[in-house]
DNA sequence: ACCTCAATAT
DNA sequence: CATATTGAGG
């Protein structure tokens, strides 16, 4: 994003000063196009040639706020290069012949308009909505690709008057017209949500979901993104970056939805707005606009913001955001490579690279990530742990395992690759068959019940919220016994002085983490006396055991342990 | 400033 | 009823 839309909030007379830069092969034309522009006090960087175009681009990257690229009937190459490597500028594209599947094309290719030459003052004029529209579409709200944009970027205008009533905005809209007449006098923000709507850029998104929440059986979780891409970790990140935004997550919103909305994050929250919240909790949500009453509690505010102040506080409406499975997926993601116990909302925020998601969203998110583990994992402990026999031989520590661990996470260290996700780590070579992941049929929605239930297998990496890696339809029951005999073995004698009853470890249905879970845990025992045990141990992924028993000198592990203990 | 937990809303 | 958001406390 070129310009955000902050720095539109604080643009004085907004569209003047608008750099653009043009690219027109005929030098003349594009000197013609310059001066017009220049009249408007845009400030035009002409270019005759692409690839200076583009120099000048690659150079000063944040320095064009739209880019007017001709595109002649001889070279249309070079103009659909130019406009393919610049996407994030709002790109318009001109050219003297009217071409319908030229016009096509460079829409597809992400122009925001096409125009056809002769470019009168008319189109010209209006060419700063681009950049707004892309501020505001790309920045704050990539929600809002998926609704009407019209509808939605009056939003914040509308708010003013209207409640939810959809009704009412036919009548606002009027309102929204007298605002663009008046704008033309002074430009203030105004300007920019009055106008916003104006540009006609086609939204090729195809995706998006179209399904409620309702059942949708079909293949509701046939990835929605069509990123066929996104396997491959981050890394790719075209010119597109690798971020998610629209498609992923689905905001329910009313008509008067969201807009701007971070503004109120940081700046704009501050203790004015905030306390005024406060005061009346009662009216809090609602459809209740708190915009008045919070520029009375924060007069300095409200006079440096008052344009904005719509803007900001329009966007007071709660959006709901839906974790679907890929917003999930890229959660545990992050989860993950953060570690278990380390993983906090704003690095999670961070890594998610999801546009539009708050940290509070993550945090909330987290909560009940975590609070499912701490659910699952101490019943599969129990499980493992509490076994009646052994208790005469149980010793203090092991007296311990039996209080119930609530605090969660072992502390191993963070897994650079997760191993599996249930719903697939496709840069992972260890992912079963994708028929088995997502877009099989017997792996619905995440929602759906079936996913949801926090089943466990021995041995399984956990995954989101302490899901087996593996289908269900693989047997849960495997083992693996090379494992103990080996590294195991070995790590083992680490361990001797806590755990000298290895028959009960024997006992325990052996899989190869379990033991590793309490190799490990027993470890940091005797590593860390002086800490409380580990609680809530979950098995460790198999990269934080090799780590692990690297980091202890043994390197030994017959590679086919692996492979076999993974498939 | 941020994280977590608990309460509350949808 | 499950899940998301809001609010308060550490």
């Amino acid at each position: 994003m070129v310009c955000t839309t902050d720095d539109l909030l604080e643009w004085k007379d907004f569209p003047k000063g608008l750099r653009i830069l043009l690219l027109d092969e005929d030098i003349h034309s594009a000197a013609e196009i310059k001066l017009k522009l220049e009249q408007m006090d845009y400030i035009v960087s002409a270019f005759c040639d692409e690839n200076e175009a583009m120099e000048a681009l690659s150079n000063k990257c944040e320095s064009y706020h739209v880019a007017i690229v001709e595109v002649s009937t001889g070279n249309n190459l070079g103009s659909f290069k130019f406009l393919e490597n610049v996407k994030d500028l709002p790109t318009i594209m001109i050219s003297s012949t009217h071409c319908v599947s030229t016009t096509m094309k460079c829409i597809a290719l992400g122009a925001a308009e096409f125009l056809q030459k002769p470019l009168s003052e008319e189109k010209l004029r209006n060419i700063w909505q681009h950049v707004v529209h892309k501020a505001f579409s790309a920045e704050e709200h990539p929600l809002s690709k998926m609704l009407n944009p019209t509808k939605e970027t009056v939003s914040p205008v509308l708010q003013l008057a209207v409640e939810k009533d959809e009704s009412k905005v036919q009548t606002s809209l009027v309102e929204i017209e007298d605002l663009t007449r008046s704008h033309e006098l002074h430009h203030d923000q105004s300007t920019a949500s009055d106008k916003f709507p104006a540009p006609s850029t086609p939204q090729l998104k195809q995706s998006g979901r179209l399904l409620g929440e309702g059942e949708c059986q079909e293949q509701p979780n046939f990835p929605v993104e069509k990123d066929p891409m996104d396997h491959d970790g981050d890394a790719k990140s075209v010119e597109n970056s690798c971020n998610i935004s629209i498609e992923n997550i689905t905001a329910k919103v009313d008509s008067s939805s969201m807009l701007v909305n971070d503004s109120i994050k940081e700046e704009g929250s501050t203790s004015g707005s905030k306390s005024a919240n406060h005061l009346h909790p009662g009216q809090k949500n609602k459809d209740s606009i708190i915009s008045s009453k919070v520029e009375a509690g924060n007069p300095k505010k409200a006079s440096t913001s008052h344009q904005n102040s719509y803007v900001t506080r329009a966007s007071r409406k709660k959006m709901k955001v839906d974790w679907t499975q890929d917003l999930h997926k890229r959660f545990v993601k992050a989860v993950e490579q953060l570690g278990v116990d380390q993983a906090i909302p704003s690095r999670i925020l961070e890594l998610m690279k999801v546009e539009g998601l708050t940290r509070h969203n993550v945090a909330s998110h987290l909560q009940k990530y975590r609070l499912n583990r701490r659910h699952i994992l101490p019943k599969e402990e129990d499980r493992r742990w509490h076994h009646p026999k052994d208790n005469r031989h149980s010793t203090p520590r092991s007296n311990y395992q039996q209080h119930k661990p609530i605090m969660a996470y072992p502390s191993y260290p963070p897994s650079s690759h997760p191993i599996c996700h249930v719903w697939g780590h496709p840069s992972s070579h260890l992912t079963p068959p994708t028929a088995q992941t997502w877009g099989h049929p017997s792996f619905p929605t995440w929602q759906t019940p079936e996913n949801w239930q926090w089943k466990t297998f021995p041995g399984m990496h956990v995954d989101a919220w302490g899901c087996p890696v593996m289908p269900p339809s693989q047997n849960p029951n495997f083992t693996i016994p090379q494992m103990q005999n080996n590294a195991s073995a070995g790590y083992q004698s680490l361990l001797d002085t806590t755990f000298e009853d290895s028959s009960r470890m024997a006992m325990i249905e052996s899989n190869q983490l379990a033991e590793e879970v309490i190799d490990k845990a027993v470890k940091e025992a005797v590593d860390m006396p002086w800490l409380p045990l580990p609680l809530g141990l979950k098995p460790p992924s198999t990269d934080s055991v090799l780590f692990e028993l690297q980091r202890q000198g043994i390197s030994i592990i017959p590679p086919q342990n692996r492979n076999t203990t993974w498939q």
